[in-house]
RNA sequence: GCGGGGGUGCCGAAGUGGUCUAACGGGCUGGCUUGAGGUGCCAGUGGCUUAGUGCCUUCGCAGGUUCGAAUCCUGCCUCCCGCACCA
């Protein structure tokens, strides 16, 4: 309709132009922050508008209800695909980028989001980055920031290395290319500092109870004791880390991880050597996450050595199985195969003892017999006499404590979580400002570092490293001559403080000001997709508090509370170019509108669950907002007995909008919202024209939430975007005329069955009804005979006899009206 | 395997002890509007039956609790999403 698309635009100018949007320094101050986007070439999918319809419905609620909001917009503008359109398309990823960026902006002011586009910031540009420069040298400072080699995860096809949590099921997040493993020495931020503040504080926050369970399971802390043992025939010790020293006594082997650079120590010289060694390389060539996984056979080999149990002296053979993992724990296990499905699989397999520690209460376990370990709770048997017959539980307390009392043991945590690789060798990122000089070694660079814009990208290598002028430095220190870092960072790091940059996005002088951080921060309502549950989501934790520990602000956690929108598909399935299943937002505004589309995105269903798209299920919202809008043209009221049950009807549905909206339940409040609507154009006639304007008025408000620029436009005095929301009426919301206005509607229906059954021509109503209820029927009359198509008489049952001498009026439900058609 | 969330009419989706054939929207059928189409409006949309609102059936399946269940309990089937040899 060309009328909404003009009325759009006319808005979006006025807000513009005014500013409405502008964060103030008045009122209680509300963060509203969507997840910013990365400005692919491709503009603003249905995902992101459904995203920022959310905010903006946010945003709007918590305008109207007086609070001081804050609610920026920004690019996460760094990154591959921008690259990858450089070497395809020989274009600039800057100006890619550059093209991209104007392109979402305009989108986005099409969809009328309310930003505060002074907030605006860019991670390319060197005003954003230079200080993720600062931020990087400063963890390098305070030995947050480090260089090592380290197996890290290779992605060939991006051709670049990626952190732990940009790897799912052994493929690159991005591209899902397989992952391999490549010994590099790489820059990492320490990340597993934090691991158990970032456990414990995930209970504070307000989030998914998914997204909370995720990261507690990424950071995967498990509770253990470290104990020691002795190697036979020599003066080392090995090191094991368990969860389960209840089961100590029944440890029949140890077992290594191939590449644990001891194992090679272990058999040095003795007859095992070769065949380790060709199994070793066997099993380091596998790839780490085809390794790791629970179906792999498990598969091992003996060293030839043996180590001692502390605890009774057993000596137990020591073999080296692809199921360990160098890099969790103490990269050797003890093995207790009655109590453990893995040992037990391995210890079948070659033919180890197994014997029984833990037993149920019920029955007998036979180690020979078994058919899977036993890993319930139960009895210690068959162990110490300090500990046999205590409930294990009990007794791995009593053990720990033991092991330390005696030295051989003491109490350790280990995590899943790793520290952050965040090394790129790409060229569109932030350069690491990082000198390599021969003589001072690894020096901090002097920042900005800015990316040279004179690059070569021809999709072999990394651009910056071929760089001539970029890579020669002068070393900083003993201005000798050096080399420059080539690398820049995982964007990641960059959208790890972004939400800070927004609270002084100007500052020249400073990351930001410490008191406008206090201002704003933390974010109260941060809302995005799942897909960053232990990525971004993780990382932002950890530079607050890092940037805390810094003493650069005081908040503990980013985002107070955070909501995960659901995916939207269509025709059942995800919508991907492939399928041909994409809803074009653009193309959708340019059929029904802004206000349409995201009141539809809004109206689908439950936002945070996956829902269904429907081409025709969008009309439904565009008959709506019509209808509303037809109200421009005020019909002439006729009488006013309407009045008080939509009043009543107003009260109680902006009440549990109200509340809908606070709990994103808008499906619910907009079904409410068209209620009022449908109430509102069937009773037009009969509510007085001073209760519908100003019923009117609160509607509209309510409405902006979703359709604000309809509602702009429909509302008289100022702008809708800034009026307070309704306050619900208490005394005005009347059960007892809701139920009237139930009976009316119940007899309406009757009149109208009875009609139909009744074949002949019908022109008049009779209805009895109660002396009591003589009058609500009287006062609708006139609505019920034109709903209803007949010329009405409405008598009281005491007069029946009266009207109706020969009975030929039937009730319509027991106690309910009689009514006779004629 | 573990953890979390679901399965409601032709479809999307509300509803968590009575007011439920079940909000709101879509679709479909009939009627009106219209030169026609679209739009818009009205009515209907589980079955049977009826001057009559009565009976039966229905909220994944099967049982149970209750005067009463879509809603509570038990078992099962099924879909989705996380985690998964972590010692």
């Amino acid at each position: 309709m060309k009328e909404f698309r003009d009325i759009e635009l006319k808005w979006q100018k006025k807000w513009e132009k005014d500013k409405i949007f502008e964060a103030k320094d008045k009122g209680k101050k509300c963060y509203i922050l969507e997840m910013f986007p990365y400005p692919s070439g491709f503009g603003l999918h249905l995902g992101h508008t459904f995203n920022y319809s959310i905010g903006d419905a946010c945003a709007r609620f918590k305008r109207a209800k007086g609070f001081n909001v804050f609610y920026p917009m920004g690019y996460d503008a760094f990154g591959l695909p921008a690259e990858n359109a450089a070497i395809k398309e020989k274009i600039h990823p800057k100006k890619y980028t550059e093209q991209s960026i104007k392109n979402f902006i305009f989108q986005q002011k099409r969809l009328g989001l309310s930003y505060d586009w002074n907030r605006l910031i860019k991670t390319c540009d060197p005003s954003y980055y230079k200080w993720n420069q600062w931020l990087f040298l400063k963890f390098l400072e305070k030995n947050l920031a480090y260089r090592a080699k380290a197996p890290v995860n290779w992605c060939d096809n991006c051709g670049t290395v990626l952190a732990n949590e940009q790897v799912e099921d052994g493929e690159c997040w991005r591209c899902h290319n397989k992952v391999s493993v490549k010994q590099l020495e790489q820059w990492f931020l320490r990340i597993t500092k934090y691991a158990d503040e970032l456990l414990k504080d995930v209970n504070k926050l307000n989030w998914d109870e998914r997204i909370k369970i995720m990261q507690r399971n990424w950071i995967g802390r498990s509770e253990g004791v470290e104990i020691d043992f002795k190697l036979k025939n020599s003066d080392e010790k090995l090191k094991v880390f368990t969860t389960r020293p209840d089961t100590l006594w029944g440890v029949t082997f140890v077992v290594m991880a191939p590449e644990n650079p001891k194992v090679a120590e272990l058999v040095k010289g003795t007859k095992y050597e070769k065949e380790l060694k060709y199994f070793i390389d066997k099993v380091v060539i596998e790839e780490k996450y085809e390794r790791a996984a629970e179906e792999k056979e498990k598969e091992g080999l003996f060293t030839g050595r043996y180590a001692v149990n502390p605890v009774n002296g057993d000596v137990v053979p020591i073999y080296i199985a692809n199921f360990v993992l160098l890099e969790y724990g103490t990269g050797a296990v003890m093995a207790v195969p009655a109590h453990d499905q893995r040992d037990f699989e391995f210890a079948r397999k070659y033919k180890i003892p197994i014997k029984v520690v833990i037993k149920p209460k019920e029955y007998e376990l036979d180690g020979e017999k078994m058919m899977r370990a036993y890993v319930d709770p139960g009895i210690v048997v068959n162990s110490d006499k300090l500990f046999n017959g205590m409930n294990n539980l009990e007794a791995i307390k009593e053990i720990i404590k033991y092991l330390e009392k005696n030295k051989t043991g003491k109490r350790a945590v280990h995590y899943k979580l790793r520290d952050w690789l965040i090394s790129r060798q790409r060229y569109w990122g932030t350069p690491i400002p990082i000198v390599y000089c021969d003589k001072c070694g690894i020096v901090p660079a002097d920042i900005p570092v800015l990316l040279p814009e004179d690059a070569e990208f021809s999709g072999k290598g990394n651009p910056l490293a071929k760089n001539e002028k970029f890579v020669h430095v002068k070393c900083p220190e003993c201005d000798g001559n050096a080399k420059r870092e080539t690398d820049t960072m995982d964007t990641f790091f960059d959208s790890s403080w972004y939400f800070l940059r927004y609270c002084d996005n100007k500052n020249e002088k400073k990351i930001f000001d410490a008191r406008k951080i206090e201002k704003w921060m933390p974010v109260d309502q941060y809302i995005g997709g799942a897909e960053h549950a232990v990525l971004h989501l993780l990382y932002a934790r950890f530079f607050v508090k890092a940037m805390r520990d810094m003493g650069m602000l005081k908040i503990d956690e980013p985002f107070t509370s955070l909501f995960n929108q659901g995916m939207i598909n269509k025709n059942g399935a995800r919508m991907s170019k492939s399928k041909g299943n994409i809803v074009d937002p653009m193309e959708t505004i340019e059929k029904y509108g802004a206000d349409t589309l995201r009141t539809y995105l809004l109206f689908m269903g439950d936002p945070g669950k996956t829902r269904e798209w429907d081409d025709e299920g969008i009309e439904g919202v565009y008959r709506f907002l019509k209808k509303i809008y037809s109200f421009r043209n005020k019909t002439k009221s006729k009488s006013n007995i309407r009045d008080k049950i939509f009043e009543s009807k107003l009260n109680k549905n902006i009440k549990e909008i109200t509340s809908d909206i606070e709990e994103f339940k808008f499906n619910l409040a907009i079904s409410k919202l068209m209620q009022l609507v449908n109430f509102i154009y069937n009773n037009k006639e009969n509510i007085s024209l001073g209760v519908f304007e100003n019923s009117f008025r609160k509607i509209l408000v309510v409405l902006s939430c979703f359709a604000p620029h309809i509602s702009e436009e429909l509302y008289e005095g100022g702008y809708v975007s800034l009026s307070k929301w309704p306050e619900v009426e208490e005394d005005k919301i009347d059960k007892n005329l809701e139920k009237e206005e139930e009976q009316i509607e119940k007899l309406i229906e009757d009149i109208n069955h009875v009609a139909k059954l009744v074949k002949k021509e019908i022109k008049k109503c009779f209805v009895y009804v109660l002396p009591k209820e003589e009058k609500i029927y009287e006062d609708n009359i006139e609505d019920i005979s034109r709903r209803t198509g007949f010329e009405m008489k409405i008598f009281s049952v005491a007069d029946k006899e009266k009207y109706d001498p020969e009975g030929k009026s039937k009730k319509t439900k027991a106690g309910k009206p009689a009514l006779y058609l004629e």
